[in-house]
DNA sequence: TATTGTTATACTCTATAACTATA
DNA sequence: TATAGTTATAGAGTATAACAATA
């Protein structure tokens, strides 16, 4: 006979399965997938947008801040902006206050990419939590807010 | 006057506060940071330790079913269960009831591996929470298995 | 001295496709 | 034909440290 476990359904993860951060990686790439797959968004990735998005909500904002809010590092940061910066869709600034920092703000071209994407990515995360019921995603998505140390700031 | 956004707690993320997979990474990020302070465990990384355990968990279980529970592709997987194999954690047997499949074990050294990892790496997950009250923290990792589609699974 | 951002390097993880051997 | 796993390659993302300019 042959009991190895051949189907997904079959594995036992055992204690892991009451792992934050192996639920958080695992809920993370469900994610990812639902936002990828055939019905999802096109064009800017998630983390893209988040970065565009953000800078959009906080005209100015310091790269520092940006990467901080975001846990992106400085390094990574730098290739990131430069990248929107030669699609023309960020403009850096240093202010005379402090001649070290960046401020970051939206291009024209920048505004209207995020505005086209914000509609579709918004939209379609509502659908993303699609095996639990509204008053569940509403719970999860609040308890993940404390979690991550975020209050949902009024428009 | 200098109105930039210079302080992370300044930072508005509008909209992106409710967004289910961008809480799901921050989440992910700031357990992973945790996980890898000061007082976090060292040696076997997150993922790696995941893996040893669900093969502990699932003696002989099929590489696929193994990826798929993970969510770790089939080429990635072959690469870190050859990495696993030279350390001498794991082996790999040929089933004669499938000759393309491949059954995965601990050996006795992978098994006092994990056995050393499992008791620092669950203990202390269960500070990681630090953020929420235990009731929280208990509800939020239950919407996330439900989430996953992760049941807990009795010993 | 400390901070902001840049550069350079390397490593991990991921994505893809072509390949084998079995079924 | 389809499946399980392998190989090879390229691309993100990340980590690190050294560096310049400024505070």
């Amino acid at each position: 006979m042959d009991f190895s476990v051949r189907n997904v359904d079959q594995v036992d993860v055992g204690a892991l399965a009451g792992s934050l951060g192996f639920l958080l990686r695992l809920g993370q790439l469900k994610a990812f997938d639902d936002f990828y797959s055939e019905n999802g968004p096109r064009g800017l990735k998630p983390g893209e947008f988040s970065v565009l998005w953000v800078i959009s909500c906080n005209p100015g904002i310091r790269q520092s801040a940006l990467g901080q809010r975001l846990m992106i590092k400085r390094a990574h940061m730098t290739k990131l902006i430069r990248g929107f910066e030669d699609q023309g869709l960020v403009s850096r600034a240093i202010p005379d206050s402090d001649r070290r920092a960046v401020e970051l703000t939206l291009t024209a071209t920048g505004r209207e990419a995020v505005k086209a994407v914000a509609e579709t990515f918004f939209t379609y995360e509502e659908t993303t939590g699609a095996p639990l019921s509204k008053p569940e995603l509403r719970q999860l998505i609040a308890l993940l807010q404390k979690y991550v140390g975020l209050e949902e700031t009024g428009p």
